[in-house]
DNA sequence: AAAATAGTAACGCTTTACATTAATAACGTG
DNA sequence: CACGTTATTAATGTAAAGCGTTACTATTTT
Protein backbone atom coordinates (compact mmCIF):
# COMPACT_ATOMS: atom_id res chain seq x y z
CA UNK A 1 0.00 0.00 0.00
CA UNK A 2 1.51 3.31 -0.69
CA UNK A 3 0.71 6.96 0.35
CA UNK A 4 -0.17 7.94 -2.94
CA UNK A 5 -4.01 9.19 -3.34
CA UNK A 6 -5.67 9.39 0.03
CA UNK A 7 -8.82 11.23 -0.50
CA UNK A 8 -7.42 12.99 2.21
CA UNK A 9 -10.31 12.91 5.33
CA UNK A 10 -9.54 14.99 7.71
CA UNK A 11 -5.38 14.94 7.69
CA UNK A 12 -4.73 13.66 10.92
CA UNK A 13 -0.87 13.19 10.92
CA UNK A 14 0.54 16.23 9.16
CA UNK A 15 0.71 19.67 10.66
CA UNK A 16 -0.58 19.14 13.72
CA UNK A 17 -2.66 22.55 14.47
CA UNK A 18 -1.27 24.32 17.68
CA UNK A 19 -3.25 25.78 20.27
CA UNK A 20 -2.74 29.22 18.79
CA UNK A 21 -3.96 28.51 15.55
CA UNK A 22 -7.11 26.64 17.08
CA UNK A 23 -7.79 30.09 19.37
CA UNK A 24 -7.48 32.33 15.99
CA UNK A 25 -9.28 30.02 13.18
CA UNK A 26 -11.98 28.91 15.76
CA UNK A 27 -12.64 31.54 18.18
CA UNK A 28 -10.90 34.62 17.96
CA UNK A 29 -11.28 35.07 13.77
CA UNK A 30 -15.03 33.64 13.46
CA UNK A 31 -16.30 35.68 16.63
CA UNK A 32 -13.86 38.82 15.41
CA UNK A 33 -11.83 39.32 18.56
CA UNK A 34 -8.74 41.31 18.58
CA UNK A 35 -6.26 39.92 20.53
CA UNK A 36 -5.73 43.07 22.46
CA UNK A 37 -9.51 42.99 22.87
CA UNK A 38 -9.34 39.37 24.46
CA UNK A 39 -6.12 40.25 26.37
CA UNK A 40 -8.51 42.95 28.15
CA UNK A 41 -11.48 40.85 28.38
CA UNK A 42 -9.04 38.25 30.68
CA UNK A 43 -6.81 40.68 32.32
CA UNK A 44 -3.23 39.36 30.52
CA UNK A 45 -0.81 41.64 28.92
CA UNK A 46 -1.58 40.96 25.79
CA UNK A 47 1.76 39.91 24.61
CA UNK A 48 0.96 36.73 25.97
CA UNK A 49 -2.08 36.35 23.52
CA UNK A 50 0.10 37.19 20.25
CA UNK A 51 3.42 35.63 21.45
CA UNK A 52 0.39 32.38 21.84
CA UNK A 53 -1.18 32.66 18.55
CA UNK A 54 1.88 33.21 16.43
CA UNK A 55 3.55 29.94 18.39
CA UNK A 56 6.08 31.39 20.61
CA UNK A 57 4.46 30.98 23.81
CA UNK A 58 2.72 27.75 25.03
CA UNK A 59 -0.52 27.27 26.68
CA UNK A 60 -0.30 27.18 30.59
CA UNK A 61 -2.66 26.29 33.36
CA UNK A 62 -3.50 30.20 34.06
CA UNK A 63 -4.16 31.05 30.61
CA UNK A 64 -6.57 27.83 29.88
CA UNK A 65 -8.43 28.45 33.04
CA UNK A 66 -9.32 32.32 31.79
CA UNK A 67 -9.95 31.35 28.16
CA UNK A 68 -12.16 28.38 29.05
CA UNK A 69 -14.19 30.46 31.34
CA UNK A 70 -14.68 33.71 28.51
CA UNK A 71 -15.45 31.20 25.60
CA UNK A 72 -17.36 29.05 28.02
CA UNK A 73 -15.64 26.03 27.70
CA UNK A 74 -14.96 22.64 30.08
CA UNK A 75 -11.51 23.39 31.71
CA UNK A 76 -8.91 22.15 30.50
CA UNK A 77 -9.53 22.42 26.76
CA UNK A 78 -6.56 24.57 25.85
CA UNK A 79 -4.13 22.27 28.00
CA UNK A 80 -4.93 19.28 26.41
CA UNK A 81 -4.98 20.84 23.22
CA UNK A 82 -1.38 21.99 23.74
CA UNK A 83 -0.37 18.42 25.36
CA UNK A 84 -1.72 16.84 21.99
CA UNK A 85 0.30 19.05 19.98
CA UNK A 86 3.05 19.16 21.70
CA UNK A 87 3.49 15.37 21.52
CA UNK A 88 2.95 15.41 18.02
CA UNK A 89 5.43 17.95 17.19
CA UNK A 90 8.00 15.89 19.41
CA UNK A 91 6.98 12.65 18.15
CA UNK A 92 9.90 12.38 14.96
CA UNK A 93 12.34 13.89 16.65
CA UNK A 94 12.08 11.06 19.26
CA UNK A 95 11.53 8.79 16.98
CA UNK A 96 15.27 6.83 17.22
CA UNK A 97 15.53 6.77 21.33
CA UNK A 98 11.79 5.26 21.24
CA UNK A 99 12.72 2.67 19.03
CA UNK A 100 15.13 1.10 21.60
CA UNK A 101 12.92 1.15 24.63
CA UNK A 102 11.56 -2.02 24.73
CA UNK A 103 8.02 -2.90 26.13
CA UNK A 104 7.29 -3.87 29.42
CA UNK A 105 4.83 -6.33 27.75
CA UNK A 106 7.48 -7.55 25.55
CA UNK A 107 10.34 -8.23 27.94
CA UNK A 108 8.01 -10.71 30.30
CA UNK A 109 7.07 -12.38 27.11
CA UNK B 1 -28.28 20.46 49.45
CA UNK B 2 -25.75 20.33 51.82
CA UNK B 3 -22.11 18.85 51.14
CA UNK B 4 -22.56 16.50 54.57
CA UNK B 5 -23.13 13.04 53.60
CA UNK B 6 -22.61 12.08 50.59
CA UNK B 7 -21.70 9.07 49.80
CA UNK B 8 -18.80 9.27 48.49
CA UNK B 9 -18.98 8.17 45.01
CA UNK B 10 -15.84 8.31 43.23
CA UNK B 11 -14.24 10.66 45.04
CA UNK B 12 -13.96 13.89 41.61
CA UNK B 13 -13.04 17.08 43.40
CA UNK B 14 -10.42 17.00 46.04
CA UNK B 15 -7.02 15.25 46.31
CA UNK B 16 -6.29 15.59 42.46
CA UNK B 17 -3.97 12.73 41.86
CA UNK B 18 -0.61 13.90 39.93
CA UNK B 19 1.27 12.23 36.80
CA UNK B 20 3.55 10.84 39.38
CA UNK B 21 1.26 9.16 41.82
CA UNK B 22 -0.76 7.57 38.84
CA UNK B 23 2.57 6.33 37.43
CA UNK B 24 4.06 4.76 41.22
CA UNK B 25 0.37 3.40 42.42
CA UNK B 26 -1.49 2.45 39.07
CA UNK B 27 1.91 1.15 36.96
CA UNK B 28 5.46 1.07 38.56
CA UNK B 29 4.11 -0.99 42.08
CA UNK B 30 1.82 -3.37 40.52
CA UNK B 31 4.18 -4.28 38.05
CA UNK B 32 6.73 -4.09 41.07
CA UNK B 33 9.31 -1.86 38.75
CA UNK B 34 11.71 0.49 40.35
CA UNK B 35 12.48 4.08 39.99
CA UNK B 36 15.97 3.05 38.83
CA UNK B 37 14.69 0.62 36.85
CA UNK B 38 11.88 2.33 34.15
CA UNK B 39 14.95 5.04 34.55
CA UNK B 40 17.19 2.77 32.87
CA UNK B 41 14.42 1.05 30.12
CA UNK B 42 13.48 4.27 28.73
CA UNK B 43 16.60 5.66 28.87
CA UNK B 44 16.62 8.52 31.34
CA UNK B 45 18.35 9.64 34.51
CA UNK B 46 17.01 8.00 37.38
CA UNK B 47 16.49 11.74 39.16
CA UNK B 48 13.50 12.58 36.60
CA UNK B 49 11.32 9.44 37.40
CA UNK B 50 12.32 9.92 41.18
CA UNK B 51 11.26 13.77 40.89
CA UNK B 52 8.32 12.84 38.64
CA UNK B 53 7.13 10.95 41.33
CA UNK B 54 7.88 12.94 44.59
CA UNK B 55 5.89 15.63 42.12
CA UNK B 56 9.01 18.03 41.95
CA UNK B 57 8.59 17.90 38.14
CA UNK B 58 6.29 17.62 35.78
CA UNK B 59 6.18 15.02 32.79
CA UNK B 60 6.71 16.48 29.65
CA UNK B 61 6.21 15.55 26.01
CA UNK B 62 9.94 13.92 26.05
CA UNK B 63 9.02 11.57 29.56
CA UNK B 64 5.54 11.03 28.01
CA UNK B 65 6.45 9.50 24.98
CA UNK B 66 9.07 7.37 26.34
CA UNK B 67 6.72 6.16 29.39
CA UNK B 68 3.70 5.55 26.67
CA UNK B 69 5.73 3.42 24.43
CA UNK B 70 7.35 1.20 27.78
CA UNK B 71 3.88 0.66 28.91
CA UNK B 72 1.86 0.31 26.14
CA UNK B 73 -0.16 3.31 26.08
CA UNK B 74 -1.60 5.71 23.32
CA UNK B 75 0.82 9.27 23.00
CA UNK B 76 -0.22 11.83 24.66
CA UNK B 77 -1.51 9.91 28.09
CA UNK B 78 0.70 11.27 30.92
CA UNK B 79 0.58 14.91 29.37
CA UNK B 80 -2.96 14.77 29.45
CA UNK B 81 -2.57 13.66 32.56
CA UNK B 82 -0.23 15.88 33.37
CA UNK B 83 -2.80 19.44 31.90
CA UNK B 84 -5.81 17.93 33.83
CA UNK B 85 -3.54 17.83 37.34
CA UNK B 86 -2.43 21.58 36.43
CA UNK B 87 -6.13 22.29 35.77
CA UNK B 88 -6.98 21.42 38.71
CA UNK B 89 -4.61 22.58 41.25
CA UNK B 90 -4.41 26.25 39.51
CA UNK B 91 -8.37 26.50 40.05
CA UNK B 92 -8.62 27.42 43.53
CA UNK B 93 -5.80 30.24 43.25
CA UNK B 94 -7.62 31.51 40.08
CA UNK B 95 -11.11 31.70 41.65
CA UNK B 96 -10.96 35.37 42.28
CA UNK B 97 -9.81 36.21 38.98
CA UNK B 98 -11.90 34.03 36.87
CA UNK B 99 -14.99 35.55 38.45
CA UNK B 100 -13.90 38.89 36.74
CA UNK B 101 -14.10 37.45 33.45
CA UNK B 102 -17.13 38.03 31.77
CA UNK B 103 -17.85 35.07 29.26
CA UNK B 104 -18.44 35.99 25.55
CA UNK B 105 -21.95 34.76 25.50
CA UNK B 106 -22.79 36.95 28.14
CA UNK B 107 -21.58 39.88 27.43
CA UNK B 108 -23.19 40.23 23.89
CA UNK B 109 -26.36 38.86 25.31
C1' DA C 1 34.49 -8.08 49.05
C1' DA C 2 33.08 -6.21 44.77
C1' DA C 3 29.58 -4.86 41.72
C1' DA C 4 25.03 -3.76 40.65
C1' DT C 5 20.81 -1.83 42.19
C1' DA C 6 18.27 1.89 44.42
C1' DG C 7 17.22 6.49 46.01
C1' DT C 8 18.11 11.33 46.35
C1' DA C 9 20.48 15.98 47.59
C1' DA C 10 23.16 19.46 45.36
C1' DC C 11 24.88 21.93 41.63
C1' DG C 12 24.93 24.66 37.44
C1' DC C 13 22.85 25.16 32.83
C1' DT C 14 19.25 26.22 29.63
C1' DT C 15 14.76 26.99 28.31
C1' DT C 16 10.69 29.40 28.66
C1' DA C 17 6.81 31.82 30.60
C1' DC C 18 6.15 36.29 32.41
C1' DA C 19 5.30 41.43 32.97
C1' DT C 20 6.83 45.75 31.59
C1' DT C 21 8.04 49.15 28.48
C1' DA C 22 8.15 51.35 24.32
C1' DA C 23 7.68 51.92 19.41
C1' DT C 24 4.56 52.13 15.60
C1' DA C 25 0.26 52.40 13.30
C1' DA C 26 -4.71 52.89 12.46
C1' DC C 27 -8.91 54.63 13.82
C1' DG C 28 -12.47 57.34 15.90
C1' DT C 29 -14.16 61.49 18.30
C1' DG C 30 -14.35 66.03 20.06
C1' DC D 1 -6.68 68.49 13.27
C1' DA D 2 -5.36 66.78 17.78
C1' DC D 3 -5.91 63.42 21.03
C1' DG D 4 -7.17 59.19 23.11
C1' DT D 5 -8.24 54.46 22.26
C1' DT D 6 -7.36 50.37 19.96
C1' DA D 7 -3.98 47.26 18.06
C1' DT D 8 0.35 44.77 17.36
C1' DT D 9 4.82 43.54 18.51
C1' DA D 10 10.10 44.06 19.44
C1' DA D 11 13.08 44.35 23.32
C1' DT D 12 14.39 43.64 27.98
C1' DG D 13 15.13 41.60 32.39
C1' DT D 14 13.34 38.23 35.82
C1' DA D 15 11.66 34.03 37.79
C1' DA D 16 10.44 29.43 37.44
C1' DA D 17 11.21 24.88 35.95
C1' DG D 18 13.16 21.08 33.38
C1' DC D 19 17.53 19.06 32.52
C1' DG D 20 21.88 16.20 33.13
C1' DT D 21 25.74 15.32 36.03
C1' DT D 22 27.82 14.16 40.12
C1' DA D 23 28.23 12.39 44.53
C1' DC D 24 26.76 10.27 48.62
C1' DT D 25 24.37 6.76 51.06
C1' DA D 26 22.18 2.37 51.52
C1' DT D 27 20.83 -2.26 50.11
C1' DT D 28 21.06 -6.30 47.44
C1' DT D 29 23.34 -9.55 44.55
C1' DT D 30 27.11 -12.19 42.86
Amino acid sequence: MTTKSMPKKTSKKLNPVSPGELLWDEFMEPLGITRYRLAKEINVPAQRIGDIISGKRSVTADTDLRLCKFFGLSDGYWLRAQADFDVQTHKSSLEKVLREIIPWSESIA
